[in-house]
DNA sequence: CGGCATCGTGTCCAGAGGACACGGTGCGGG
DNA sequence: CCCGCACCGTGTCCTCTGGACACGATGCCG
């Protein structure tokens, strides 16, 4: 039995790949380099696991710490295991997706005096490591999950009009939608409350607003419902 | 840099669930344990990851070592990392999904002098670590899986009936399905090759058998086509 | 007060999905 | 040899969903 604790291991880390949307784009957070190896290359936020850590809180532990940041939605995405992903040596990482509201966490500082900063998805710098692929993997997660899984939300404002919410979909999904299609089946799950609201400094008319009903869609999922599209 | 090599590291293992498929039911291949901890208690297959090899190679290995088996598919499941999952200290596993076509793989002693056999996924014995979390979760991700993408052909034979196979999805769906839009819906994608045989020796009007045709989908998904249950 | 940008709304058609039943065939037993 | 049993193989209809498609209303600004 202890024969096992003999063997070399590897060393594991996490890394996040951490969604946000603003008005053009969708961003993903980046992490300059401050150390070898590829030092001053853009990487994703992440670091070793402690031995008395869980993953998952590895990686909220790694997002705060270095861009000061809490997400809601946080699920685990992929483990990267190529023997020589790593120049140091034999690195196994679990990657992690997140999704913020960007419109709450503006660009701060990472508290870690390392440059923290949100790219494009469809433009980002060369990437440390296999890096690159990691975000691949994401997006394509991405992508397929937003249309039978309501964690699109977890990108918007708490309260955002339909027209954000169509674009939200346009932007990940990479196509145009109709948009009385769009208004038509997601207003048919029931799952938006429509605010007396409106947007507020816009120089034309102003869109209501709405708020996504987690509740109703708790008990809706338990009744079998299923979000999509 | 070199600092992060202080931190004291798990050790990385790999588990496998393997499925497979018989007349009656979806089975799980466990191993029984010969060591402690939880010596003589089932467990899937599964050991520690080498320094030199890839966590799939690693699945692999440990399948031919402690099985005897190859499979066609395999695909990285999930990382189970808890802190507490093994009483030896910290042991995080990537676990693995695999499926067999259970007709060739007639239960065979295992060649590494420990237990091999085959479980109903529905009855289980109690299983060592985490491994009951484990195979829920790979049951999770084949139901959901087999609705569209085609391997559940990887559970049958080379050549099966519509029969065998509309009887592989109710079981893995677990909810019965109308042969005439079943057969209708499967024969429209235009991915069976139908075959001049008949199913031998049963006492009843036979069968016609069918086979899936690999490069046909392959074809069919480049051009954007979307098997779906 | 006119122009502009965006909001908000309904119809129609085609295709898919689900419900539903019975005659045919081949084997085996009496 | 004949009958019974078990399973094979097939088509229609209806409903609902998904997608294409255009215009009047509103509110701000100049």
């Amino acid at each position: 039995m202890s024969h096992t604790y003999e063997y070399p291991r590897p060393a594991v880390t996490v890394d996040c790949v951490v969604f946000g949307l603003d008005e053009e784009d969708l961003k993903v957070l980046l992490i300059q380099r401050g150390v070898e190896p590829y030092q001053g290359r853009w990487a994703l936020p992440g670091g070793f696991v402690r031995m008395e850590e869980s993953l998952e809180d590895a990686a909220r532990r790694e997002l705060e710490e270095e861009a000061g940041l809490r997400t809601s939605h946080l699920e685990q995405l992929y483990t990267f295991g190529a023997p020589d992903r790593d120049p140091r040596g034999r690195v196994i990482t679990v990657a992690y997706f997140a999704l913020v509201k960007l419109s709450q966490h503006h660009l701060q500082a990472s508290t870690d005096a390392r440059e923290a900063a949100w790219f494009s998805v469809w433009d980002t710098p060369k990437l440390a490591f296999d890096h690159a692929d990691v975000l691949t993997t994401a997006l394509q997660r991405l992508k397929g999950k937003v249309r039978y899984q309501p964690i699109g939300f977890e990108l918007l404002p708490p309260k955002f009009t339909l027209s954000q919410l169509q674009r939200l979909y346009e932007t990940v999904l990479e196509r145009e939608l109709d948009k009385r299609n769009f208004r038509k089946k997601i207003l048919a799950m029931d799952l938006l409350e429509e605010l007396d609201e409106v947007e507020q400094d816009v120089s034309h008319r102003a869109a209501r607003l709405y708020r996504f009903d987690h509740k109703k869609y708790k008990q809706l999922e338990k009744a079998g419902f299923n979000f999509e599209l």
